[in-house]
DNA sequence: CGTGGGACCTGAACGC
DNA sequence: TGCGTTCAGGTCCCAC
């Protein structure tokens, strides 16, 4: 589910309740959920380190430890909150960790896609993931929306080229630019795609101050919902009129992904 | 290099 | 009510 606004609120809202506490027990019901660590090991490297500081980077959640860091990828359901008992009346978490201010950390996950994993350091993130959007100027963009023939809505997607952006906020980006998302990378004029890149960075900062999108089953830490779904122009308005032009919404598949877009006002 | 399919998992929504 | 199908904010891996 989430992308860059949602698991940047998400860690915007730990970082009250996280920075300074020490670690305690950890404990999962599902051990794939430590990406092939054994729980024994996990708890080796995590018991008493201190949480330093929090950041997020692309989707990804890094948590500094004393010595290493938690990476934690919540893909598609997942949900990382803190919480008075250990599993609490969640089913679906799958790993906790208690902390020394009588708190646990808990990370909740319907589909088991997401992982949270013990590292030495991040450099394998820096080695999978391109420049954070909101870092750059619409320039930047230029250089960077080139060098393929691929669609760009599958181009937004590969987070070696720009980290962060989902399936929602690449189609709401390319209306917001005008550009239909089959276009080849290569065939957008440079102007277009600084105006991509303009889209992609007002896209992400306002679902950022909304909050994040909350479909199904995105929450932020404090439990309630985002409001970006709210503002959606294109993403799951598939038939309905399009808010510029009134023209039906089209969806398609690209890339193997639901993809929303106005065939009259995207050229 | 790019694409397409499948895998990983489960829940919700919808059609019959 | 129950069953089958389809879809879902992501990423990785393999065959062609």
């Amino acid at each position: 589910m989430p992308e860059l606004p949602e698991v940047e609120t998400v860690v915007r809202g730990l970082i009250p309740d996280l920075v300074g506490a020490r670690c305690g027990k950890p404990w999962v019901d599902w051990e794939k959920v430590l990406d092939g660590m054994s729980l024994s090991d996990f708890a080796g490297l995590v018991e008493n380190q201190t949480i330093q500081r929090l950041h997020r980077r692309g989707k990804y959640i890094c948590i500094h430890l004393s010595k290493g860091f938690l990476v934690v990828h919540l893909r598609m359901t997942g949900r990382l909150y803190l919480s008075d008992q250990r599993q609490g009346d969640d089913p679906w978490v799958h790993f906790s960790l208690a902390l020394d201010n009588g708190r646990f950390l808990a990370f909740s996950d319907a589909r088991k896609f997401g992982r949270v994993q013990w590292v030495t350091d991040l450099d394998f993130l820096e080695a999978k993931l391109g420049p954070e959007p909101l870092e750059l100027g619409p320039a930047d963009f230029v250089p960077l929306l080139q060098g393929s023939s691929r669609a760009i809505k599958v181009f937004l997607l590969d987070q070696k080229r720009i980290a962060g952006v989902g399936n929602i906020y690449a189609d709401e980006a390319l209306f917001l630019a005008r550009i239909n998302p089959t276009r080849p990378v290569d065939s957008l004029s440079d102007p277009e795609r600084q105006r991509l890149g303009k889209a992609v960075v007002k896209v992400l900062s306002a679902a950022i101050d909304y909050e994040g999108a909350s479909i199904q089953w995105y929450r932020k830490p404090d439990g309630n919902q985002g409001e970006s779904q709210k503002h959606f122009q294109v993403y799951g308005r598939t038939n309905n009129p399009c808010l510029v032009c009134g023209s039906p919404v089209t969806r398609n598949v690209l890339g193997q992904r639901g993809t929303h877009f106005c065939g009259k006002c995207q050229c």
